[in-house]
DNA sequence: CGTCTTTGACCGGCGC
DNA sequence: GCGCCGGTCAAAGACG
């Protein structure tokens, strides 16, 4: 009994029990207590004192009433106190939303300022203005901005967009952090392309026609400019924002050229980077000609195993329902880190959450002057300071990182960007999956085709030993198959969510578009404007709209690190498709490499 | 024949 | 100003 206790159960639960058994106990006892006596007496008496005994029992029962309506009591007295603190946790959470509404509006008008300094040549003043903010909303979480925003529309709810879903309570502002844009860029659209880069299943098919009003993110300032067009102004607006240069840097252990995270990439270069004699190959995103998105592949030199991919830019396509979750991934690491994770991390993190036991969702967040420098296995890549860059670790080894907590890492010494972190999910100690499964629970529905098709793969460790990988699967089945969401999971998100409200704001945005869009586009959207679901409940919500296999088209060849990992699993369950979730992968949890071979597969995706 | 990869050339930023 | 280096272009070749 003790034993049961010391998890990690609802302290409330646990003085409920408590307090009832005392209180219960109590009075129990004495009536049992009580009881005895009769008996002893009952034995030699007669039958006129059995009335009497009927009679205590008559008042021992009352006794029981009177019991029954002090447990009642005790119950709402906590039931109350529950509320209370209920009460003092919105606060606190109206306090930190309060604070972020201030940062953002301050946040927004230094690059309004900035903007019109930039562009008093520019005749459109006020457009580029309301482009820049727009393109700042939607890259603070990790977001293109809609193809179709009206932009007047869009610059006046910025602000009050928060303050709409305040009418629907806390846990809808709780979600808001992440969902700015996702109600800017949906209000806007009739259509279902409210969201363009993180697209529905339905959608996810659909490359959806760039608009010339289309803000299409630049990365590089390359000479690509050639045309100018209003659209190239936007650029050079954009371009003044450091956001546009977030990087995402994630490292995982492959033994592919490239990991398979589901997009489409045509390779457009290779280079032999200094310090690093393995080649850097640089790929862009080809499922829609104008996507800004490339991502450099390179092989980490300490450690061969190790493949380093970098992710500049943000889709601005519907992406194949495989791609979802990285692109969450990576959207919600780098609005993590454009957000201004590097603002107030020591301040806004609890004091408890810096115990590295989040249930697997680890964010240990060390003093600020920790470089990052070392960590970033590849020079190179370290070198790219005129990116912001977060790095995600999934690999296994953490060897190559500075610090003993391989959790998140902020820094502040790259020279121009102060705000590049690190994100490990190897710690041995911390449970990846719930990480894993928030980022690809609702993606993985839709994934289940991969995995079907997925034959002979090499391993692919995300930090973890297989075996553990696979009991922690295994053990997420069991409750995934009871449709109910394990507590430590709940728990993991919502500490998670209060740990950093940049972070909020991002995993709320990767969740949000995850799930919602899993489902139905416009129930996704609606589900997030409605908000009042807290994570757990739109996990569950999205477990209750599985995606047939069948429906899903199947890939014709499987070689990515990805389903290396994830053929492994999938057999093991009948219901492949929810295990995808399990994949490690975060990212990665669809399959074929994606890279090498851009048309075939991963074409198929978007036309199925 | 169309698409993708390869690879040398080119460009721009940055440091000295 | 020069050279280094990262990043991109685009012609040529490979492949299905």
């Amino acid at each position: 009994m003790e034993s049961s206790r010391s998890g990690d159960g609802d302290s409330g639960l646990k003085e409920d029990k408590r307090s009832e058994h005392s209180i219960g106990g109590d009075h129990e006892s004495h009536h049992h207590d009580h009881k005895k006596e009769t008996i002893v007496e009952e034995q030699p008496i007669a039958n006129a004192e059995k009335s009497m005994v009927e009679a205590e029992r008559i008042e021992s029962s009352a006794k029981n009433d009177k019991v029954v309506d002090d447990q009642l009591e005790t119950t709402k007295v906590q039931m109350g106190e529950v509320r209370e603190e209920n009460q003092r946790l919105k606060m606190c959470l109206n306090k930190i939303m309060t604070e972020y509404r201030a940062l953002e509006i301050q946040f927004q008008n230094m690059v309004k300022q900035e903007t019109k300094k930039n562009n008093v040549d520019t005749n459109d003043n006020n457009h580029d203005e309301i482009m820049a903010e727009s393109d700042l909303v939607s890259l603070s979480l990790g977001r293109v901005p809609s193809n179709n925003v009206p932009k007047n529309e869009d610059k006046n709810n910025k602000v009050s967009k928060l303050t709409l879903n305040n009418e629907d309570g806390e846990f809808k502002e709780e979600l808001a952090l992440g969902l700015d844009c996702k109600f800017e860029t949906s209000k806007s659209s009739s259509t279902n392309e409210g969201l363009p880069n993180v697209p529905s299943p339905v959608n996810s098919s659909e490359v959806v026609p760039i608009k010339d009003d289309e803000v299409v993110e630049t990365w590089p300032p390359s000479k690509v400019v050639n045309n100018k067009t209003t659209r190239d102004a936007e650029e050079e607006v954009a371009q003044q924002t450091p956001a546009k240069k977030a990087r995402v840097c994630v490292r995982a252990r492959c033994d592919t050229p490239t990991m398979n995270d589901g997009c489409q990439w045509r390779k457009y270069g290779q280079k032999i980077a200094k310090g690093n004699p393995c080649p850097r190959a640089y790929y862009r995103c080809t499922v829609a000609p104008s996507c800004p998105v490339r991502k450099q592949v390179q092989r980490c030199v300490e450690d061969m195993s190790i493949l380093i991919t970098t992710y500049e830019g943000t889709h601005n396509h519907n992406l194949p329902l495989s791609a979802t979750a990285m692109a969450s991934t990576t959207s919600a690491a780098a609005s993590m880190l454009l957000s201004g994770s590097s603002t107030s991390h020591s301040g806004s993190i609890p004091s408890t959450q810096t115990n590295n036991n989040l249930h697997g969702l680890n964010f240990y967040l060390p003093d600020g002057s920790k470089s990052n420098q070392l960590y970033l296995s590849n020079p190179a890549l370290s070198s790219q300071h005129s990116h912001p860059t977060i790095t995600l670790d999934l690999t296994s080894n953490p060897s190559n990182s500075s610090s003993t907590s391989p959790f998140v890492r902020f820094n502040n010494q790259l020279p121009r960007y102060p705000s590049s972190t690190s994100l490990s999910f190897s710690s041995p100690e911390s449970n990846p999956m719930h990480w894993n499964s928030f980022l690809s629970y609702a993606t993985t529905q839709n994934q289940q085709p991969y995995n079907r098709n997925n034959n002979n793969l090499s391993t692919l460790n995300f930090g973890r030993q297989q075996n553990t990988m696979e009991n922690i699967y295994q053990s997420y089945m069991q409750k995934n198959n009871n449709s109910v969401l394990p507590d430590s999971t709940i728990s993991a998100a919502t500490k998670a969510i209060t740990a950093d409200p940049n972070f909020q704001s991002a995993l709320a945005a990767a969740l949000s578009s995850l799930i919602g869009n899993n489902t139905n586009n416009n129930q996704g959207i609606q589900n997030n404007q409605s908000g009042g679901e807290n994570l757990s409940q739109k996990m569950k919500w999205a477990e209750m709209f599985p995606v047939s296999a069948s429906s899903l088209p199947s890939s014709s060849k499987v070689n990515g690190c990805a389903s290396s990992f994830l053929n492994k699993k999938a057999p093991a369950n009948a219901q492949t498709g929810s295990l995808m979730l399990l994949s490690p992968s975060l990212p990665f949890s669809t399959t074929k490499s994606a890279s090498t071979s851009p048309g075939g597969g991963d074409n198929s995706d978007n036309t199925n």
